[in-house]
DNA sequence: GGCTATTTGCATATTAGTTGCATTTGTGTT
DNA sequence: AACACAAATGCAACTAATATGCAAATAGCC
């Protein structure tokens, strides 16, 4: 989301999810806001230190609560480190290229798979070494397993 | 990957490879070939450990010189645990379900996308929460660099 | 059977993320 | 405007996955 791409509000987008406005979640989701990708905790972290005085754990906690109010989405990309971007209307969801260079994690466009496909191979653009496509939920022996006795502490399905 | 369905050699994989027939490469290997579905560092360890004696870090240079070998696909399914399998003629790229709940890794068919979602959502199977498409690889401005100096230690993209 | 490059084990470091607890700060109320 | 309490933050310490340096062991070739 760049500059010239209508964005939210975030003193608003705060009050809708219920949230106090405090200093550090306005500087994170200003942040988010302003951001031409996703970034991770760290990003953020450097970024809004720059401007006053926060933690590296509030940005953690900062960000689940974003993450649980609908307010961001979490995306996984591999090599154990999660990107934030915003779950607004002006950002729909779709696919992320990542680099293994340099690390970043660039927004396609909300296209089908064959589409997003020519897209990547347009010459002199990306390199694909991989599509890895993550279905994540509940599966069916745990499912039935929910039914009866609750969670616990059990990992036992492996 | 059952004992019902055609699967590799394990020596013979390691010597096309060009690594060499250590006892803790076959015993992983092995691991790896039988396997009913993607494995973790610590499932490798946990298993090939009871048969003989391997490190930890071990493991971790096997799945990483596999992985460089060609041998086996490396399957990021978020969480910030690798997930390997076979990348042989019998195992062709397929999309993954990732369980919340135990953490299992369950192998899809190798279909369409539209396919798949048909198979995810019969009765009583699989309860998807996120579908997430991720494609590595090498972005336009690293590739550029790529051609002038060689990669060093920047991480400057972002 | 011995030599050398490769591989392994061990200790230690790093990085992302989490948890418990004390302190501070929003926010609704008087 | 001061207050009170719940919510948010900071700090320290912890966990889990993975990486690294180096010395000891071992596979593959002569």
């Amino acid at each position: 989301m760049n500059s010239s791409i209508a964005h939210c509000d975030a003193s608003e987008t705060l009050k809708n999810a219920g949230l106090a406005k405090t200093s550090q979640r306005m500087a994170v989701l200003e942040k988010l806001i302003g951001a031409p990708g996703p970034l991770t905790a760290r990003d953020l972290l450097a970024e809004t230190s720059q401007r006053l005085k926060i933690n590296r754990v509030t940005i953690y906690r900062i960000l689940a609560s974003f993450r649980d109010g609908g307010i961001v989405r979490e995306i996984d990309a591999g090599g154990g480190t999660a990107y934030y971007e915003m779950a607004c209307r002006h950002n729909p969801i779709h696919p992320h290229f990542h680099c293994r260079r340099c690390d970043c994690l660039i927004c396609m466009p909300p296209l089908t798979l064959s589409q997003t496909w020519e897209w990547l191979t347009r010459p002199t653009d990306f390199s694909v070494e991989s599509i890895n496509v993550h279905i994540t939920g509940v599966c069916g022996p745990c499912r039935e397993k929910e039914y009866c006795n609750d969670v616990a502490s059990e990992r036992n399905t492996r």
